[in-house]
DNA sequence: AAGTGATTTAACCAAATGGTTGAGGCAAAG
DNA sequence: CTTTGCCTCAACCATTTGGTTAAATCACTT
């Protein structure tokens, strides 16, 4: 059985835990030691500094970040509408699974800019990629690719950064919330629809 | 003349700066001190401790965050998409002037809900209120408020929140995504319509 | 000029925090 | 059994950081 989770992962797993909880300078070596059920100094064997732990924390995640169906979007045959609703649904699916993803991803870019050109991610190319040729062949309206994938995109991880803030503005439990996120995926098609065809 | 910035405000203007930059758990009150021009024990003297410091900081920004017009909506004889659009470029304009406010405001709620509770602010919820009576005269579409108002400040927040990852992902110069942010009201209230009319 | 209260500063302190060390444990190889 | 190389730990260290103190200075009143 190689099923028993060595060392090296049970830090990686806390170290992402309690970094997407609490930011890079919030995150406490001693917390994260905790957390895997070792020794502080085992922090530093396996990965010489806190500095070099986040670093490989959050380019794992910055991967996770970027929706992983781009490729299928080549393939299949369908509308670009549907692609659409394949996106967004791959999307929310994941973040469902990942609601403190985006945040953490942000912020730390925020205080962080040169993160964003360390690691080389293009998120939403491949659908502007196929938006710009569906325009050109006059299957949808002339729409600013940008600030289309802005909305698009937004209407998928806004809610998850939000939430806390919209919760209280809306007065939703939990439960209310999360019904909201499972229908989100409509709501970002119908606006997808309206925008490129105008039905 | 009492136009001279007192000791009080020169520390405000720097923990503001500060934690805007860095968050709570980022910020060094020596930092904040040196921006300010004086010594680290006056930081204490006037504002007891840094969680004090930086409560005062919060609740200044968070009544910020909030767009001040709703009062506005009621009077003026508008139509509701004008209101909107009255919305959408005043929620703009102070974003123009105040970019690190939104990740400021949504990342220190993220690691400390609670604090969305302790100050009583609702975004949109004036909006909110009109379109419900729209709905109910028949002069908009019915669709979910939420959803709508969700993807309609998402709309005027996501592009600062994600500036810095989306100026890579179109590779765009400062100037540019400047200008995409400034476009940014027109794509915004074409959404409203076409969502809410539909043309 | 002396007194009074608010303001400012340098020096200091205790706790927290990232990081190190050296000794020991443990499993496989010889 | 002993060696070897990886793994684990308690104790320790240096620095940073939020916070304090006591003395000095300034501004204003009497």
């Amino acid at each position: 059985m190689e099923s028993e989770i060595t060392t090296e992962q049970k830090i990686m797993d806390a170290a992402e835990h309690v970094f997407l909880d609490e930011g890079f300078s919030g995150a406490r070596m001693q917390h994260i030691a905790d957390r895997a059920g070792i020794n502080k100094a085992m922090l530093h064997y396996y990965f010489r500094s806190k500095d070099k732990l986040f670093e490989l924390v959050f380019r794992h995640k910055m991967k996770q970040f970027v929706p992983q169906i781009e490729a299928a979007l080549n393939e299949a045959n369908m509308t670009f509408i549907e692609k659409i609703d394949r996106f967004v649904l791959a999307y929310l699916t994941m973040l469902q699974k990942n609601p403190r993803l985006p945040i953490f991803i942000l912020s730390t870019i925020h205080r962080n800019p040169e993160l964003a050109n360390s690691i080389d991610i293009k998120l939403g190319a491949e659908i502007i990629r196929l938006m710009e040729i569906e325009i050109k062949e006059g299957r949808i309206k002339k729409v600013d690719t940008h600030q289309f994938m802005l909305t698009l995109v937004g209407m998928c991880l806004f809610p998850f950064i939000a939430r806390p803030i919209f919760s209280k503005t809306f007065d939703l439990t939990p439960k209310q919330y999360d019904q909201l996120l499972a229908e989100r995926r409509v709501h970002a098609v119908q606006y997808a629809r309206a925008i490129l065809i105008g039905e």
